[in-house]
DNA sequence: GCTTTGATTTAGATCGATCTAAATACGTAC
DNA sequence: GTACGTATTTAGATCGATCTAAATCAAAGC
């Protein structure tokens, strides 16, 4: 504001001790809030600082430390509101442990992920936050240890990779929709959609098929994976009703992919709700406002974002301890969509 | 993979030079794909990167070039879907010109509005695209022009304000929508949340009044501002319905703000498209799933992103032309929630 | 007065890629 | 054999903050 330089030069930490009359080196100790600086002088450098418009300059301090204070994170797909949720719930813990936030969206794509998180490497990252792309190699996270980079997994876990993880319990979610549908009335019930190959759909289906077996069930129909799109949703429901019409109730991966199943049962002239019962997961916001409002598991974003910084700052701090895993307890959501059979 | 170092040291390129028996210079040469080495040192270098695990290092660079290859990202609110696909929109072009991307979410809020451009010029970053918040003192973009920073404004400008811009052409969206709803018999029309101070906003809220005064109307209630969440809209729609009960239609500052205005309506017993026309702004993808689907003004936020980013890469390119402004033409999608009045 | 201790400050090397200016190599022309 | 042009390679300086090891200074102890 009230400098009247217009050289192009950027301000450095040089400058700023050449006019507060110190040394560059206690100008950096002021920087970094050193204890061994003495008031009187810290309050010289800040003052120089501030009239001169000095900016921090990473990429020299990042040369130096090998450490960036920033954190690498990749969602699958931000569009998704439960990523946008948990990507805000990351990022506002990350804010406040004055971290810098690389956000990244895969789309779930397997060399996009690895791009990125080549990139975060580029920018050496001190750590990265991960929900893998389905089909992630062990490979992949092999590599970012070879780099030494701290890890934790979020929403996804892999097979054989012994990292932190932090997720939902979709097991147990899954065995409680299915308690619920049961419940209700419902005893043909089926699994629909969601990626393939990604550990949340193996637990939310096999604790679908546990549930089953306890109440002396059988699926109706092979459960059907799809992208976890509205349209991914819509074609696996149309599907499923191709194959079979004995189906009363449907547990879908999530509520996006249960948006799209719900709008299927309408263009066939079912209504959710009434002709079929449709349970989602996750609670993303929408879910309370659409007609019928959807019955879901909850499993809250914005906490699990907050554990999984929890979990990687912790790590950052003691690269040695430990493989944690936090597994939050998910929440049935009753609402119209699975209301009681007729 | 095949490499057996363990030493904690990063390969530079250094190691690289040395294994491929060439200097630290000509390895750089092969990085930047320079026309000037010879082929056959060109694959020897390539070979050496490989087998070595070879990791570019950013900050070495953008220390020495002060650029980054990067660009900064901010927008208001991540979980609004039309800021999400925006988002997408935005990084999948910069992916493809080979851009990394920082990211960022402002929550509306200025403190963290500055924080983030601070963080963003720490980075060294090339550019920003900015959504500003509401409120944006035009001091802040002054600030990044003293920084030489390229900025492309996106969604909202600012007055007084002289940067390039992208966004809708939202004075003629309302008064598309604001034509639709006298055609459908409505003459009782109020314009209903947005942040108060925000371009988008008064652009919305000019086309509106020109539009009604066209058509001889009045405005049956002082537009009231509101969150840019349902909440907002549920509680901006409240208090008009205590207000007055002569409103037949609302044009709403967006979607998300029309979702809560459907939610008010409903629980004051009244029917969304039938009792009370609702038309919303922005067409994000749940609009056309709600009950009633939503008439909205459809602004593509996908395309809007695309077009900033060729703006911001052609002002990086050369700093110097003229201000350009690219307003894209909004489209009314009709649908239930504006249902001919009976 | 002279050493000792603790509190501050600092010179100079360092991180790894890039840039400049100059060197080297290799044909070809004279 | 020398000179010249083109093609290719390189030594060494450089970006800006941080780290190490050592210097400086003031007050205290004897």
């Amino acid at each position: 504001m009230q400098d009247k330089r217009s050289t192009g030069r950027r301000v450095t930490l040089q400058d700023v001790a050449k006019d507060a009359g110190v040394s560059r080196a206690t100008a950096s100790l002021v920087l970094r809030e050193s204890p061994l600086v003495a008031d009187e002088t810290r309050r010289h450098v800040l003052a120089s600082m501030q009239k001169l418009g000095y900016v921090y300059n990473r990429a020299a301090a990042s040369l130096r430390t090998q450490r960036s204070h920033t954190v690498g994170v990749a969602v699958t797909d931000i569009m998704n509101p439960f990523f946008a949720e948990l990507a805000v719930g990351i990022e506002s813990l990350l804010d406040e442990a004055d971290y810098a936030v690389l956000l990244t969206n895969t789309s779930e794509q397997l060399s996009k992920q690895n791009r990125l998180l080549e990139v975060m490497h580029e920018f050496q990252v001190d750590g990265v936050l991960l929900c893998p792309v389905e089909d992630t190699p062990v490979d992949a996270i092999e590599r970012l240890r070879r780099w030494e980079l701290p890890v934790v997994l979020v929403a996804r876990y892999l097979a054989n990779v012994d990292v932190d993880y932090v997720g939902g319990d979709n097991v147990r979610g899954a065995q409680m929709a299915v308690d619920h549908l049961v419940d209700r009335g419902h005893g043909d019930i089926a699994f629909l959609g969601g990626p393939a190959h990604s550990s949340a759909r193996a637990d939310r289906l096999s604790g679908f098929r546990a549930a089953l077996t306890r109440h002396g069930l059988h699926e109706v129909a092979a459960p059907r994976a799809s992208g976890t799109t509205r349209d991914g949703g819509h074609d696996a429901m149309m599907e499923l009703l191709d194959e079979t019409d004995a189906v009363t109730a449907v547990l879908c991966y999530n509520d996006v992919v249960a948006m799209g199943a719900m709008l299927a049962l309408r263009a066939r002239g079912l209504e959710p709700g009434k002709d079929i019962a449709v349970v989602g997961f996750d609670d993303i916001a929408d879910a309370s406002l659409w007609r019928p409002s959807l019955s879901t598991v909850s499993i809250p974003p914005r906490r699990i974002g907050q554990e999984a910084v929890r979990l990687l700052l912790h790590r950052i701090e003691k690269p040695d301890t430990d493989v944690r895993s936090v597994i939050l307890s998910p929440e049935l959501i009753v609402r119209d969509s699975s209301a009681p059979r007729v």
